[in-house]
DNA sequence: CTGAAAGCGCTTACAG
DNA sequence: CTGAAAGCGCTTACAG
């Protein structure tokens, strides 16, 4: 482990008699050079173990092919996936990827990370912060003056100019009740992530929107406030049967809470699904071995991540060419659809 | 989402009336310039938004600042964790980092890959890819010779002379084992993670060492072979009660295979911990909402993530000083010790 | 305390 | 099909 120095263009070209230009030529695999220049130079290449310096590519041509990602929590599921997502679609395409955690998603130094991701060229930035609180104001403010594009992903919250990728997160909070509901439930609870999360307020939204299109109560009473952790499911639900005894369902705001409420529920002498029925969101890999298996709502993360990069490859290409004088197209804003996983937990449709 | 051009150190330097040359001692922070010129560079520079080309710097300099990482399985827990520790650590010494992940542990173009990183001219390369089959064939090659520092994270199998850091998986066998057996276990049955994983193999090392011993049975009816999945506990446990009927206790070598365990367990009606006491490894969040809570062994995996940027920081120092005609230091291997988290699934000491 | 010159390793027009 | 020249945006000695 020590350092040895590499071989420039130069070296390759005095080694072949050619000039840096044909080698340069022979690298970037354009077609006008002589098939045994191509060759010679080909071998030399090899046997030198020359690779070239892309700081000095990147200078030249103005971009570093690749992608700055801002990310946060990697240790929880979506964040994990979204970003496996955005890796293989990266490498797919041909970005390297600049990876930058935060650790608050609160108060994230925003301008300085944008900036030093610029300042370390990357051709775009995918934005993959949770939506928390008013961490994503920055965005509105942003324009269509950003140095490179950026992209959002996951939350759609603001009102951006950016374009942004996304789940339909009141589709995960319609399907999760409705399916309940059409299993007999009359009394659904719901135990929430943190409020000041965008993806909690819009799963709850889809849960209200259900129960109430039914003529159904959906009440305070109804809802214990959750922090995305398994002990808070656990604590929700004791809240849950207090407030409201009639509970015979519960939709947990993901599948680490629907956890808890499984745990309490088994402490409670409540049997699962005949005597209260849950569902989860995610989809986790334990979730089908949860006793009983979970029955959740699946979210297409890695699509997201996906497809950020496709999006944003897109933006990349299209604001190169406006340098041209071509127009950049607006900003589009697409949400995924969420799908039901049903399991043991939920007691089954008639 | 569009392109802007960025101003640079010529424009600043017109601007203020001086050279590049003062610009560039500003954007150092080298302290000989006069306090006012200082200061009236140091405002056009916040007004005009600029901020340094990384890779005119990096070409100069001869470094990026940005170390390389490549990384297997996101989406799993260890490898997160590991991730999370490098990146935290990288952002509090000062590194960028450049993310590579790999899909097939087994088949990554491992020379492609490092010479990516390397034209991308990163200070050095951490490689926390699970040490599987002979995938770190190629360390046992690679030298001091190497272009820049390398660092091996997770997996000590090869007799690499690359630096590396590991966890003590033997002593995660035998944490957990001596545990079973000081409950008053006998007949300690194992759940295996793949067997061409290093971790797997240390793991029943250290099983197999702490039932022998106590002068007790270690045979290959206990064992069943499983590949980290929950359904392959479960599996496991079915398999393991056929093979030796007296079993009661099992070691899983991850806690998905444990819960896996406990799921087949209560199907069997068989009762955890009283007869039949289960331990885990990983101690993942929704462990201590198991039902019952698990018994499990924590690895130290962050910390290794933020060893190891602090190892490898250290070996890149010493290649910048021995280029100047001091030598490196010989590569250390660091094995970090596990923890035994004790709850409900396993019967307690008398 | 400040600047003119050279150079880092490539690529981009422009010639031929 | 190939090369000489200029330049990308910085920093590094070297002067003064």
């Amino acid at each position: 482990m020590s350092a040895r120095r590499r071989p420039t263009i130069k070296e390759v070209a005095a080694a072949a008699g050619v000039s840096t230009q044909t080698v340069s030529r022979v690298i970037n695999n354009r077609p006008d050079v002589a098939p045994e220049t191509f060759e010679r130079i080909q071998q030399i290449i090899s046997e030198t173990g020359y690779s070239p310096n892309m700081f000095a590519r990147g200078l030249t041509q103005g971009r570093s092919h690749t992608l700055g990602v801002v990310a946060y929590g990697l240790e929880y599921f979506g964040p994990s996936r979204v970003l496996t997502g955005i890796e293989q679609q990266a490498a797919a395409v041909g970005y390297a990827i600049s990876l930058n955690l935060i650790h608050e998603p609160e108060q994230a130094d925003v301008e300085g990370l944008l900036a030093s991701l610029v300042s370390r060229q990357v051709d775009g930035i995918i934005w993959a912060v949770p939506d928390v609180g008013d961490n994503r104001a920055w965005s509105n403010a942003a324009g269509s003056d950003h140095p490179v594009p950026v992209l959002l992903v996951g939350g759609m919250g603001g009102q951006s100019l950016l374009g942004s990728i996304g789940i339909d997160n009141r589709a995960i909070g319609r399907l999760a009740t409705e399916h309940l509901l059409s299993g007999g439930a009359r009394h659904v609870g719901l135990v929430t992530g943190p409020m000041d999360w965008w993806e909690s307020r819009e799963r709850q939204l889809g849960w209200r929107e259900s129960l109430q299109e039914r003529g159904l109560p959906a009440s305070d009473r109804q809802i214990a406030n959750g922090d995305w952790s398994a002990t808070s499911g656990e604590a929700g639900l004791y809240q849950l049967v207090e407030q409201a005894p009639d509970l015979d369902a519960v939709f947990a705001s993901n599948d680490q809470m629907a956890l808890g409420v499984m745990h309490a529920a088994h402490r409670l002498g409540r049997r699962i699904p005949d005597e209260l029925s849950v569902v989860g969101v995610d989809n986790i890999a334990e979730a089908s071995h949860f006793w009983p298996a979970l029955t959740t709502v699946d979210q297409p993360l890695r699509d997201a991540g996906g497809l950020a990069v496709r999006e944003l490859d897109g933006a990349i290409r299209r604001a190169r060419a406006a340098r041209r004088g071509q127009d950049g197209a607006p900003a589009p804003r697409t949400l995924l659809q969420p799908k039901l996983v049903i399991r043991e937990s939920s007691r089954p449709t008639p």
